[in-house]
DNA sequence: CTGAAAGCGCTTACAG
DNA sequence: CTGAAAGCGCTTACAG
């Protein structure tokens, strides 16, 4: 692969020179550019870009340690991570943690060693020593979906308290009253936070939350097939169950359907995070969406801020109940308005219709 | 950030000494040993990565192409990639190109420009000059799943054949006659075989495969849409659609929706891949399935036996029919031996049952 | 406008 | 077993 030298050689200047052209730099005779452009083409040359960030101590690239690549919320996030930094000038490498704290210190260590500019993280859990040293120590970062207390880190999220809130009213609204939640764990600010906003709902309709409706899940599907299993044991099973994450919700179906049961009719489903499948599952499935694409590419540019000495932002933006059919709404229920089918929104649209945004300095 | 200078002065050694430690070299004292040891403790010193690869040419990082990265089946893909990767001490970077070729070189582009010790693609296309030039050039490459012919780069991949002869059978056998396909675009091998196994079988049947009845579309939602709406508003419109994979089936199964019309009971549908969601939709679809991890880890070691100096052996893996409910099958089609849920299995084991596998040098 | 030289943080023959 | 030194491919003050 040919080096800086050979194009200096070709062009008969010195890599000094090469370097200048190829950075733009203003103190070039045009003479000499042309000659370092003709060389750069005839060798096929590529400036080494290890080479450059050993020189210039920047890799231009961001690192995003997610939660889990099979959960099409994360991959949704983590392609609009990715449009955004590349539109700034920016690449990224993805880690997936799998839910796993180890393997999600695995690749935090090793974004790290790659000299990663800066670091978006969606924590799987409390955060480890070394998260907790790398976001003291001064790597920029920034928070993503998920967040640790007690750093000072920005977090971009959006908060599903009112959403919640909608959902238990809606859920009230079609007569349940037994309801159930399957958490995330609890170590994840979303595992508490959508338990919480969900008790708080409950409490405000005068329901309670019984130790027995609260399934103790882990944000994959497994855990929410068991959840719900030990639910439908129960002498008396919720009407409704609220999956914490999308995963959890097919986990849960999935139970349900294996007994023989039908949702909405036997029991109701609601899930956090909608996703394009939701629509074409039986029941489709009401849930909880998030402004996925607009966190993803807030975070890149809070992060970027960041990185380039400018004071990041902190962000916070609303989740929006979509009602669907798997809580027993009557088939009026279905968005009408939403006739343009969610996938092809989700999965061909580089951005979603941008929803009123609340912003707060971090 | 401490440096393997500042290791070498805390522990009184050079830095030769540190360096050799650092990689298990075994003319070290075992004093020196455990004075550098306790050094790179108390400093917390990471040894840098891009310093490294600089002076050692190599990355121990393999890049990742893929075609689509909100396709579930090159998510799993994907994951499975960088699990192999990471068992033989790898670390991966992944590109999406979205489809577009220009996205792609993009990614190719930066992967190189990064000097990664490898490269595993999945190209949208029929090969760039750059694709081609780095495929020539000896930048070690594997394709996975597609792959461009002419060029002497191994190939990961599944064949599916005989599950499209399957799949017609069973289609026949359910007494559909008048079939059409959404297929991918003729510029990728996968586009081209399918339509041309689907071909073979109708013909092995007497069955006809009229222009109008082939749907062009380029393996997302949006065009499995169109090519099913224009299906359906043909004089006489097919009995059955097979999509060539499962984003353009999902868009072909909002076409019908849109028009009040019902799965299997108006027009049967299938598609090649098979994901976790198919489970679940409405009805759960019939579907082609790729042994997508085997595959990912094929191609992993594949490639790091290249980069290694190893022959590297092409792979082809059988592709299998998995019946369900989306082309009116009788209730009893359901595979009830598959009973423990397959969204559980994909989502969360690490390993499928391994097929039978038809290798064959490259 | 241009080039010689230093240096980024490592690894590795070479000499002792 | 150990250290001094060269060198990987760049960028960038410094001097001219």
């Amino acid at each position: 692969m040919a080096s800086i030298k050979d194009v200096a050689a070709e062009a008969g200047v010195s890599v000094a020179t090469v370097s200048r052209v190829l950075n733009d730099h203003p103190s070039v005779s045009a003479d000499a550019r042309t000659r370092v452009l003709a060389a750069v083409e005839a060798l096929g040359y590529r400036p080494n870009a290890v080479a450059r960030s050993l020189r210039t101590d920047q890799t231009r690239t961001l690192g995003l340690v997610i939660s889990d690549v099979l959960n099409p919320y994360f991959t949704h996030l983590a392609r609009s991570v990715e449009e955004e930094a590349r539109a700034l000038g920016y690449s990224v490498i993805i880690g997936n943690a799998d839910e796993r704290p180890d393997l999600q210190d695995h690749h935090v260590r090793t974004l790290l060693d790659r000299r990663i500019d800066g670091l978006l993280v969606s924590p799987t859990d409390g955060g480890s020593p070394l998260m907790l040293d790398a976001a003291r120590s001064g790597t920029p970062m920034v928070f993503v979906d998920r967040w640790i207390a007690g750093v000072d880190v920005p977090v971009v999220r959006s908060d599903g308290r009112t959403a919640v809130h909608d959902l238990v009213a809606h859920l009230h609204g079609l007569g349940h009253r037994r309801l159930a939640i399957i958490a995330g764990p609890a170590a994840t600010t979303t595992g508490r936070e959508r338990v919480e906003a969900f008790r708080q709902a409950l409490a405000a309709y005068g329901l309670p939350l019984p130790d027995s409706h609260i399934g103790q899940g882990d944000f994959q599907a497994e855990s929410g097939r068991r959840a719900m299993e030990r639910f439908l044991d129960l002498a008396e099973p919720p009407e409704a169950v609220f999956a914490a994450d999308n995963l959890m919700a097919l986990g849960a179906l999935d139970a349900v359907r294996v007994r023989g049961l039908r949702v909405p009719d036997d029991i109701a489903l609601a899930a956090f995070d909608d996703i394009p499948w939701f629509v074409h599952t039986d029941p489709p499935i009401t849930a909880i969406a998030q402004p996925t694409g607009e966190l993803g590419r807030a975070a890149v540019r809070a992060l970027v801020d960041r990185i380039e000495g400018r004071p990041p932002e902190s962000v916070t933006l609303p989740a929006r109940l979509v009602a669907r059919r798997s809580c027993g709404e009557p088939a009026s229920a279905e968005p009408r308005a939403l006739r343009k089918p969610p996938v092809l929104q989700e999965a061909t649209a580089s951005t979603e219709p941008s929803p009123a945004t609340n912003r707060s300095q971090s």
